[in-house]
DNA sequence: TGGCAGGGTCATA
DNA sequence: TATGACCCTGCC
């Protein structure tokens, strides 16, 4: 695959937290099967978007030098495309959290209610199912998997798609409505929604806005005001696209890359 | 060791 | 639309 750099797309950027480094190799287990960085075949190509013409990205967002100076950078970083369930339940339980947190708290609700998965010596767990989810105990998970709060809104969300919330039908909803059904989940609101829209659904207009975006919004594109605000205006100047450019831009910022 | 902040959301007014 | 509460912990 071409400029595909694994480490940087599935373990540093935060787009996906299940992950593991298993000797030099990534492994996880995505919709119930092994996968490793390396798989070449239709599924994981399509998962590491690698259909995806990236070298266009850096012209579509010329205007900006600061994106493009991101874009440029991050030469092998992706979007990936994960299943929906997968990103809605890591995102969810993203909310309020750094990173190792979220990490860890990914991997406690895997291991207690996900199916299990041997590799090379390694154990790895799959993500819950919405079934095991919605009859967990709201208590016992939190003592569990110490997730907090955020037990309601799994337990919640699970319910909801058990009882027929279409959520395999959301990525191919009009943007506006498909995000509006999102946050009709319980623990999704519009940050979250953007997260599962764009790591889950493929729509590469979503354009998360977290503390990180904020503030990069207004020092290098002179947008303030509410999140919501800001969201409106990255994709009237980025364009259609401007999740892609997102995803290099958070991680310039967050990690140093680029001044805030 | 204390205290802040973290890929926010919800309830309330 | 704006404000405060919220589980917990990584990190300074």
């Amino acid at each position: 695959m071409r400029d595909f750099d694994a480490g940087l797309t599935l373990f540093d950027s935060a787009q996906a937290f299940h992950w593991r480094p298993i000797g030099d190799e990534f492994v996880a287990v995505v919709n119930g099967h092994i996968m490793t960085a390396a798989d070449d075949d239709d599924f994981a190509r399509d998962y590491f978007d690698d259909f995806r013409d990236y070298t266009k990205l850096i012209d579509e967002c010329a205007d900006f030098p600061i994106a493009k100076k991101a874009v440029e950078m991050l030469k092998g970083l992706r979007v990936l495309n994960q299943p929906t369930w997968e990103a809605l339940i890591a995102f969810i339980l993203s909310a309020n959290n750094n990173v190792p947190r979220i990490r860890s708290l990914v991997y406690a609700c895997s291991r207690e209610y996900g199916e299990a998965y041997e590799y090379k010596g390694e154990i790895l767990y799959g993500f819950p199912s919405p079934e095991k989810l919605a009859s967990a105990d709201e208590a016992e998970m939190q003592r569990i998997t110490r997730c907090g709060y955020r037990a309601r809104y799994l337990i919640q969300t699970a319910r909801s798609v058990c009882d027929g919330f279409p959520l395999d039908e959301i990525k191919n909803m009009p943007f506006d409505e498909a995000r509006r059904m999102l946050m009709t989940l319980m623990g999704v609101g519009g940050k979250v929604a953007d997260c599962v829209l764009l790591f889950g659904c493929r729509f590469s207009q979503a354009f998360p806005v977290d503390v990180w975006v904020e503030r990069l919004m207004n020092k290098w594109f002179s947008v303030e005001g509410s999140r919501e605000h800001i969201r409106r205006e990255a994709v009237r100047l980025l364009g259609n696209n401007c999740g892609l450019i997102q995803q290099a831009l958070f991680h310039a910022a967050r990690t140093g890359l680029i001044e805030l």
